[in-house]
DNA sequence: CTCACGTCTGTTAGCGCTAACAACACGCGC
DNA sequence: GCGCGTGTTGTTAGCGCTAACAGACGTGAG
């Protein structure tokens, strides 16, 4: 058929051979003598036959893909995961399948499994930063490869997630160091665990340097509700340093700030999380704790791919450290 | 197997019929008594039995799978694009498999489209932006369901895209009716057709309004390109309103203006494009041209359907007019 | 010279599904 | 009664591939 291209008969027959030895070029058997194997290759090549995935999906089991499930790619983070991830699995010979789900809990997750699995998945990544995921995860069927990016670390699944803690650690104490008395936070979401991380490291450097501990301001990932929780930090004269949870967050403390008069880092120093591109053309350009997503694919994969080929699955866990970015939206406290 | 679930022939045992009723239960065939339905779908409800697909998409040539051809998901015009894609794709019952590719030439182009045939997807959504794309698309297998976004609008290939030229001559024109003489556009890759017809949208309403047409300032799409533009247009005393290709671009630009102290809106006035969901927090809140990525989803979407399902098809074209949204960038010109 | 063994290649079966056809019961008009 | 259409179900073949086995051939040991 002109749409679906020659088969493997074809080339075996182009190539004078039977399929089965055409496909044994294909997989790398070695029992094909040279002569042989080139005769095949040429054969292929004047076709332009490609392998149909589904065939070989239907006889092995698993096809050369990799399911996907996220929340919101649109988000910068997880977009720049999922194009990381396929940049990866690409270089494996692996496609993406994506499934993204409106909400996080458990029926959706379930159900974006279950479809990646109708499909025979080789395995799947799920960006599950939630609670609510979780419980979802352990009651998958077991034996299909799987690794969580952002998961939870108490549940006994592979895990490849950045050290949330370390890099709201470092920013607090990089504040903290400016000379800043204490340190405000402005979190993301309670229910994700970016957010209880990046909570978790910002109370340790705190508590390590001894300072207080002023009140939570919880938000949401969105510079909208930076927006707000900048509005009443702007009001309150003894806060000269803020930790946000991302850096839209910050974009929105930083606007509410300037209509308050307050600059930055004269009156308050602002560092943010994840280092968006645009970062570093914030007014002022802002200092943030940049995650390596590129690793946390990379990880993610190959502990994905150890499954697939070994075929079992222990509960590795992987953590990537992200690195503080300083810019100048950090300076000393005002006197 | 554990793994793989029950398949066609155990629902068929459970029910007490054979494997082809419940494939027509499955496939909705309407010569199935109401009884044998019921019964088949309870098997099925027992066992959690899942159709294979690969198994399908053999027999019928084609998966339930659509798949995406874009460059940079991590842009947030294409991630949008793929979210939005995904979402309308998984509501019609299709998964989605994203091929990424690092240049938009015309080898990386047909490499992750045969990749995908290979997968036997049903049909291929490009975003191809680019010039060198258009060539890669039409040597490709015709029967292909094929769709492109924001792509050639001279080749015969069918296509959704943005208006980009009305976007862009109704913020030129936005900002020509706020009463400066001639507005300054720093424009994306020259190479992008989304950049093209910017450009000439912005050309369309300077020539609409009489006005001198300024030199252009090409960029990239990055904030750090906008920053170097903005350092020469603080520099010239009579620029007075700034159109820039997308936000971020108008971030950088926004930052350089900051630093040579002109003031936005009051002494320069300034217009982006995409409305990042951030740019309501920029400083001041940046009036742009908001695209609708969902309609253009949901547009190319329907066109690669109707070819699935019709199994022909014409070069349609679709067009999605954005709307500008205004906020506090823009003002009169100073005197 | 024969037999065992390794190397290479071909033949067969079957993965789970859909499409085409066959089979059967039933009701109708003649 | 017969033939015929209609609704419902079962049977068979085959999509393109891999795995398992079978066969042909050459090589070296006995």
């Amino acid at each position: 058929m002109a749409v679906h291209g020659p088969a493997m008969t074809d080339v075996a027959r182009l190539a004078g051979v039977s399929h089965q030895t055409v496909s044994r070029v294909l997989n790398g058997h070695p029992n094909v003598r040279e002569q042989t194997r080139l005769r095949v290759q040429a054969a292929i090549a004047e076709l332009g036959y490609r392998p149909n995935g589904a065939a070989r999906a239907l006889v092995t089991g698993r096809s050369q893909v990799i399911g996907v499930v996220a929340q919101n790619t649109t988000l910068y983070g997880p977009a720049s995961l999922l194009a990381a991830l396929e940049q990866t699995a690409a270089e494996q010979g692996f496609a993406v399948s994506v499934g993204s789900v409106r909400n996080l809990d458990h029926r959706s997750i379930s159900d974006a499994v279950e479809r990646h699995l109708a499909h025979r998945v080789a395995g799947i990544v799920v960006i599950a930063p939630v609670e609510s995921a979780g419980e979802a995860l352990e009651r998958l069927p077991k034996g299909v490869p799987l690794v969580t990016v952002d998961g939870d670390p108490r549940r006994p699944v592979p895990l490849v997630t950045v050290d949330q803690v370390a890099g709201a650690r470092e920013a607090t104490l990089h504040l903290l160091e400016a000379g800043h008395r204490t340190v405000w936070h402005v979190s993301g979401p309670s229910d994700w665990f970016d957010s209880a991380g990046r909570i978790e490291g910002w109370r340790e450097a705190l508590a390590m340097a001894g300072a207080d501990e002023p009140p939570l301001m919880p938000a949401d990932w969105s510079a909208a509700s930076g927006y707000r929780c900048g509005q009443m930090l702007a009001r309150m004269p003894e806060v000269t340093a803020i930790f946000t949870a991302n850096d839209h967050l910050a974009l929105g403390v930083l606007r509410a700030l300037h209509e308050f008069g307050k600059r930055v880092p004269d009156d308050i120093s602002l560092v943010g999380f994840d280092d968006v591109p645009e970062a570093a053309y914030f007014i002022p350009p802002l200092t943030t704790v940049r995650p390596d997503f590129d690793a946390v694919a990379r990880a993610s994969l190959n502990l994905l791919l150890a499954q697939i080929e070994t075929g079992g699955g222990g509960a590795l866990r992987q953590t990537i450290a992200p690195t503080l970015v300083a810019r100048d939206s950090v300076g000393p406290p005002r006197r």
